[in-house]
DNA sequence: CCGGATCCGGGTAGATACTG
DNA sequence: CAGTATCTACCCGGATCCGG
């Protein structure tokens, strides 16, 4: 089910975070701009939102150091636009988020 | 974090569910709606749903034996269009619930 | 009977370190 | 750089009990 993983902890910021990369993003970039997130949480999440096909797993063995570069799929990058709804709603009845002043912000933290 | 109760458990298929209800529903019918969910999750939710303003409790301890209602606030009401667009944006990607035909459809669990 | 509260147990998510 | 390994906490679910 859908929630499952898409509620799970991180996941929608993730895919949030790689979609403002611009739909494709390095694993250290990503947990760098994911304040507070631990490499195997992101790791877990990373799969699960592979396996569920939002995102796809590049892998550069090439270059040293190597890459691994992770990219929304088409059902990701339309689920950005759900999340940014979501995000949009919290922001409306401040129920959160009561210091962000627009959608963009990134501090929000969804 | 809007997630950390949205994204819960049943969080989602409460609301959807008053929302079914006519934005207002007894806690047994509730109960006999989910199937699965017990009773303590039930209560627990609906008590985080209800200090995040999505949802008011009414007690009318009048009548025997007295009856407990959940209602959909103006936000809670708003929150169940984006959860029906995600649970639309599920099914047309037929990423999970791959035996329903419509959106509507009781047997999805999003 | 209705709407919970409470206690207990197992599984899993997440934090803290360490590694190829 | 991109992950693992281990350890802990807490969430979920079941069973049972309670107050009106």
């Amino acid at each position: 089910m859908t929630l499952e993983y898409l509620g799970r902890k991180w996941a929608m910021l993730i895919l949030l975070e790689i979609y403002k990369g611009g739909g494709r993003i390095r694993f250290g970039e990503l947990r760098n701009r994911l304040d507070g997130i631990t490499s195997k949480v992101l790791t877990t999440r990373l799969k699960e939102l592979e396996e569920q096909g939002l995102l796809l797993r590049h892998v550069d063995a090439v270059s040293v150091p190597f890459k691994v570069e992770y990219a929304l799929t088409a059902p990701g990058v339309e689920v950005i636009e759900i999340i940014k709804d979501l995000k949009s709603w919290a922001l409306r009845w401040m129920i959160d988020n009561l210091d962000c002043q627009g959608q963009d912000c990134s501090e929000c933290t969804l």
